[in-house]
DNA sequence: CCCATGACCTATG
DNA sequence: CCATAGGCCATGG
């Protein structure tokens, strides 16, 4: 018979459980790219990693995802600024005084520390 | 099946 | 640095 679901919480799409579990591996003081992932994951596409975050990513560090051009996720701006902050990742201010991640030191090989 | 949308990316000017 | 263009692919109307 049709197995109704045992869990009190919503089941995760295996590919968002992949995706969610590369997030959670990021460092403190690091960050991956959308794209980063779905290479890592060698699978789906940066949009599809987008589309994961914007569902579930709320259970993982995700301020640690971000754009490739560093630019801190629009309506969290904030937020992970702060983590940023906490984290002493490393970010560059432009000319208007505006912060964005300084990618080519931020963002996370793969290799530890 | 067509079309629009989106926590995107790269190349080009 | 900003703007455009094309590519990408799942999801939903």
């Amino acid at each position: 018979m049709g197995r109704m679901s045992e869990e009190s919480l919503p089941e995760l799409p295996d590919y968002a459980e992949r995706v969610l579990q590369v997030a959670e591996r990021i460092p403190p003081g690091r960050v991956l790219t959308y794209g980063d992932i779905a290479e890592w994951l060698g699978e789906g596409g940066p949009r599809q990693v987008g589309r994961v975050m914007a569902l579930y990513g709320g259970a993982v560090p995700w301020w640690r995802v971000v754009r490739a051009d560093g630019l801190p996720l629009p309506g969290q701006e904030a937020r992970a600024l702060e983590q940023y902050h906490v984290e002493a990742t490393p970010l560059r201010t432009s000319g208007a005084g505006d912060q964005r991640l300084d990618m080519r030191r931020a963002r996370w090989d793969g290799k530890d520390d």
